[in-house]
RNA sequence: GCUCCUGUGGUGAAAUGGAUAUCACGGCUGGCUUCGAACCAGCUGUUCCAGGUUCGAGUCCUGGCGGGAGCACCA
């Protein structure tokens, strides 16, 4: 890597110039006019000697001799210096997009990582939160494969509860086929409005307290019927959105009991009681068993922390991506984890990924599918738009969902996102597909070997392994994103000007370069979990 | 009320304390006998306000104002 040359550089310049401890970046400048990397430790070392910026820039600049690779340094600015790699470095950018680890990174190389995500409840269907989650959980897990990391992906479906109850009243009293995930839904739909409107609240929940006993042997079974349908059917759905299967699953009527059971054990140390109530106070007071003995959320969490590190003992990182409306609770509830169980969480992560809300801003989908909007339907609904292509509105969905940083508010517009022109998921797959194309059609044309040079994409595609690396670093894949749509975007503008096939001749190194563009995309996109069509 | 998140062109976003704030949409203009037009080329800004820290602030700090979320037996 030219970047870590250019490191080793300034701080063996530094040093001789006695400034060798103060901290400075290399980095990818703001603009390409300014070079391939630019370095501010000119400006950091100023401060410390006392001296002007740019007669340090000047000393230091002198003082870096010749790197490997950089053929012109510039001083700008207020005391930047600017690195330009040299033709030979940057093909050497263009073969390395041709290998194997192309856009990999080291940054958790040997760490064990569990990611949760999706997390949905069975016999309701997936929500339009649940999908958001995935697509999060999806990339950000593919994200630390590339960094190196040994990914266990980690699911947390709730089995038991209220819902499960409101399923199970619709099934026996409107006798529907367990087995049919469209009767399951409606089953979910009619307990629902019998629970809500007060018709079978009282049959609903001894069905629940049942159901928890495992006292009634046919509401048993009905549970366990529909909850295989149910799972068959998310794998299903999630296999079509790109997810790998499922390393393992949790389920809430295990970490429910467990997790009680430790609880109990631990009031009056970590825990204690109020109100009839088993309770946490960190940061404020949660309750962690209700005034019923029975295990609330917060409960449930420690009975799957100690699930997770039974099975993964020896994890470094434990992610759990869900709503950002939980921020809160899992500070608080990590916080008791860490009291809890201090040999198993010392020196290792427990971090909560929050994702935001999608805001569907089109009337007319809305008004289509009423208040509900399922991830299928949206799935459907955007795959119409898409000219009846999923893996394209798979695209144009995961692109919305991760081009930006979590926190915010997604507003998802499905015909915009899918609008013919630019900044979205079928933007960069087109680009991708024309790459695609291009090659085919030079399989059929006579390879000639003639020079051909371009400058601007391989320096570009030179900051394709930093961008994975940020995103990894930060759990931010939005980065991926900026970067895919700027490559795109460069490769569709060189791509008008240039004919690659002339008279049916293609020369090999306008061949090689293109493939390096179509690597480059692909793994893009592959590490965002977004599909790599071969066309559109 | 307390706590956390957030405020960038008309709209949706980007910018690890760095250079002239970067893209996209919409709008206007032009481009398909051409390797794919889901594309390309061109035209349009008080980073909410006020102070502060810094060689340098959209970014950090303080105080306002606006938006969102969470605050005891739901998940």
């Amino acid at each position: 890597m030219v970047r870590h040359e250019i490191e080793k550089a300034i701080q063996h310049a530094l040093e001789g110039m006695g400034a060798g401890d103060i901290a400075f970046v290399v980095e990818r400048p703001g603009s390409m006019e300014h070079g391939d990397y630019a370095t501010n430790a000119a400006l950091a070392a100023a401060k410390v000697l006392k001296k002007n910026p740019r007669e340090v820039a000047a000393e230091l600049q002198n003082a870096l001799g010749t790197i490997e690779g950089i053929e012109k340094t510039e001083i700008a600015g207020a005391g930047f210096i600017n690195f330009w790699l040299s033709n030979e470095a940057l093909a050497d950018v263009v073969r390395a997009a041709h290998e194997e680890g192309w856009g990999t990174n080291e940054l958790y190389i040997g760490k064990k990582v569990l990611v949760e995500y999706t997390s949905p409840n069975l016999f309701k269907p997936l929500h339009i939160g649940n999908l958001v989650g995935n697509i999060v959980g999806e990339s950000v897990a593919r994200l630390f494969e590339a960094s190196g990391a040994d990914v266990k992906r980690l699911n947390y479906p709730s089995d038991i509860g209220l819902t499960i109850a409101k399923g199970v009243w619709g099934l026996q009293n409107g006798n529907l086929n367990a087995e049919d995930i469209a009767q399951l839904g409606k089953a979910y739909v009619a307990g629902n409005e019998a629970y809500e409107s007060g018709e079978a609240k009282e049959k609903i929940e001894e069905i629940n307290r049942a159901l928890y006993a495992g006292s009634n042997a046919e509401w048993s079974a009905l549970r366990e019927k529909g909850i295989a349908t149910s799972l068959k059917h998310l794998h299903a759905l999630l296999a079509r959105l790109g997810t790998q299967g499922f390393d393992k699953e949790f389920f809430e009527s295990e970490s429910g009991p467990l997790g009680a059971r430790i609880v109990r054990g631990e009031v009056g140390k970590v825990f204690e009681e109020s109100e009839g109530a088993v309770v946490y106070k960190g940061e404020h007071t949660r309750v962690f068993l209700n005034s019923q003995g029975l295990p609330t959320y917060e409960a449930k969490e420690v009975g799957l922390f100690q699930l997770k590190s039974e099975a993964y003992p020896s994890f470094d990182i434990s992610i759990t991506v869900t709503g950002k409306e939980q921020t809160d609770f899992f500070r608080i509830v990590f916080d008791a984890l860490r009291k809890l169980f201090p040999g198993k969480t010392d020196g290792k992560d427990l971090l909560h990924i929050p994702t935001s809300f999608l805001k569907l801003t089109t009337g007319k989908m809305s008004s289509r599918l009423g208040n509900v909007i399922t991830g299928e339907s949206l799935l459907a609904e955007v795959t119409e738009v898409a000219r009846n292509r999923e893996d394209v509105a798979v695209g144009a969905l995961k692109y919305t969902v991760l081009k930006q940083g979590s926190g915010k508010d997604i507003s998802f517009d499905p015909e915009k996102s899918l609008s013919l022109e630019g900044d979205s998921g079928p933007y960069v797959q087109y680009a991708l597909v024309r790459t695609r194309s291009l090659l085919r059609q030079s399989a059929e044309a006579k390879i000639v070997e003639k020079e051909f040079s371009n400058i601007e994409l391989p320096r570009l595609m030179l900051h394709f392994p930093d961008a994975v690396a940020r995103a990894a670093g930060e759990l931010e894949p939005h980065h991926v994103v900026t970067y895919l749509t700027e490559l795109a975007a460069a490769f569709n503008s060189w791509y008008a000007q240039e004919r690659l096939i002339v008279d049916g001749e293609v020369s090999d190194a306008a061949l090689f370069f293109v493939q390096a563009i179509e690597h480059t995309l692909a793994k893009g996109l592959d590490v965002l979990g977004i599909p790599t069509p071969q066309e559109m």
